[in-house]
RNA sequence: UCCCCUGUAGCUCAGUCGGUAGAGCAGCUGACUGUUAAUCAGCGGGUCGCUGGUUCGAGCCCAGCCGGGGGAGCCA
């Protein structure tokens, strides 16, 4: 195969790096064909950009292999790089040979035609050929790169938290087991299973978070960031949740919260604005046919200055609204999304920063203000999403901390003992946030379903592929 | 988990009053001197999600189940 000798696309047609006249072989999945008497074109897709190239094939007699040359074939191309004679492309190849590499027959499910996400979904291994989900999978690794070089390039070590854990982080019961027990005979003892008998001795689960290793790293490398899958066995069916999601958790030693925001706004603003200019070629495709607002909504982000407003602020506002509320507002009670997005759309029509919440709400980890009744959370709300980024400045201090820990129910303190011995000795005031990796490309694309963002998604009832 | 909507050809959908199945696209065959989701002509294509019920007769009405979507909660 000519793997090394072919020319990728994006080198012809974003990097203008190929000289007109030159002889190239393309390798790439047909998109369309049109095939008349005299002049035949076959426009190719090798995934390496969202721009096809038109082969142009001057005496389509001489080829009869144009007959199995079918939208979804893999094909060999060679032929000279010229400018385009026609409209609608500005280089094309005149094709001197072409191979089939691999026939798509006429059971090939992807049409030259806008296919619905429900339909593509269903095909989950076909779907990144197409336009779209090419485009999402491109920017995924992209903005990933991205990710890495923005810690990196400010001094943040890449760490790998454990992805089986045996502490449940926030005490919730929405975790997914893990266990080498046989299902139709597990070990008991008095009755109760006896997880001493299993594979690690204890029981175990998939991690919900890496927040709590990272802020055992964070005391001894000061500023640490993790960015790795996580599970959650919520029954949530919507479309911003998955079971199975990728976060960006960053924590830093000798931090307090004014810091976290600080990094937060930053961070996104950083990505943003690489997304923007980075990956132009995918960005323009999202812009015109995903959502026509996309380049302004993100723009407006990257030029805007967060607002921060305390919870107590927040509830003012909100108290004061003139529009009604499905959900009732009162110190003390959550924020639902309808009052998060009115804070960012409608009061201050840019991202908003909300700190301050009331103990009682909020993790055991986040640390408690002086007034006894709120902690130092935070969480980032930006316009048409609502909540990106949760995090907080932690309880560094050993009793304040384990006082919290018993008051939220948490049973099995031992387990956390680690968690403790790092305010045991040496404690440090430190800080961090979790950014979901697939919201925040929801935000980047305007794709509006999770499951369209993830390749191979997780949701309740629906682990294919 | 709750509320609402939905399931008909490969895809996107229509199907009236309950009377036995339709269109566009795709596919196939042919035509066509540069096309851009090419165009034009012709052809083939159905377990109407599943099970049961009502009825002389069900894609349509009823019940249960299964799948899909949107919204809410939980959160990232």
């Amino acid at each position: 195969m000519d793997y090394k000798t072919r020319t990728k696309i994006a080198r012809i047609l974003i990097e203008g790096a190929i000289a007109v006249d030159t002889e190239v072989i393309i390798l790439g999945w047909v998109r369309t064909v049109r095939i008349s008497k005299n002049v035949a074109f076959v426009e190719v897709n090798d995934g390496s950009c969202m721009k096809n190239i038109q082969g142009v094939i001057e005496n389509p007699e001489n080829f009869p292999v144009l007959d199995k040359i079918t939208t979804g074939a893999a094909v060999r191309m060679k032929g000279k790089l010229i400018e385009s004679k026609g409209k609608g492309q500005k280089y094309e190849i005149t094709v001197h040979s072409l191979d089939l590499v691999g026939v798509a027959d006429s059971t090939y499910p992807i049409q030259t035609k806008r296919h619905t996400y429900e339909f593509l979904r269903e095909i989950a291994h076909l779907r990144p050929r197409t336009n779209t989900f090419g485009a999402v999978n491109r920017l995924r690794s992209k903005i990933a790169f991205a990710i890495h070089k923005y810690y990196q390039e400010r001094g943040f070590y890449y760490i790998q938290t454990p992805l089986i854990s045996a502490s449940d982080c926030e005490g919730a019961g929405d975790l997914f087991r893990v266990t080498t027990f046989n299902l139709d005979n597990i070990p008991r003892k008095e009755g109760a299973v006896d997880w001493h008998a299993d594979f690690f001795g204890d029981e175990t689960y998939l991690t919900v978070s890496g927040q709590l290793e990272g802020e055992v790293l964070a005391t001894a490398l000061g500023d640490i960031y993790t960015f790795g899958p996580t599970f959650r066995a919520e029954n949530s069916n919507t479309s911003r949740h998955a079971s199975e999601f990728w976060m960006i958790e960053p924590e830093m030693a000798w931090a307090e919260l004014d810091d976290n925001m600080d990094l937060a706004e930053d961070f996104l603003k950083y990505l943003f604005h690489y997304a923007l200019t980075e990956c132009a070629d995918d960005m323009e495709f999202f812009g015109q046919w995903i959502d026509k607002d996309l380049h302004r909504t993100l723009e407006s982000v990257v030029n805007s200055e967060f607002e921060r407003c305390s919870y107590t602020e927040a509830v003012k506002i909100l108290e004061k609204a003139a529009q009604k509320f499905e959900f009732p507002i009162r110190w003390g009670l959550d924020l639902q999304s309808e009052h998060e997005r009115y804070l960012t759309e409608k009061t201050f029509k840019k991202p908003v920063i909300v700190f301050d919440y009331p103990e009682s709400i909020k993790s055991f980890y986040m640390r408690l203000n002086d007034d006894g009744r709120t902690v130092r959370g935070m969480d980032v709300l930006v316009p048409k999403v609502g909540e990106i980024i949760g995090g907080s400045q932690r309880e560094e201090r050993y009793d304040v901390l384990k006082d919290r820990m018993a008051k939220k129910g948490i049973k099995n303190l031992d387990n956390y003992f680690w968690y403790l011995d790092i305010r045991r000795w040496g404690t440090v005031p430190h800080s961090g946030f979790g950014l979901g990796f697939d919201r925040a490309l929801m935000y980047m694309t305007g794709m509006t379903n999770i499951r369209d963002i993830q390749t191979f998604p997780r949701v309740p009832n629906w682990a294919k592929f």
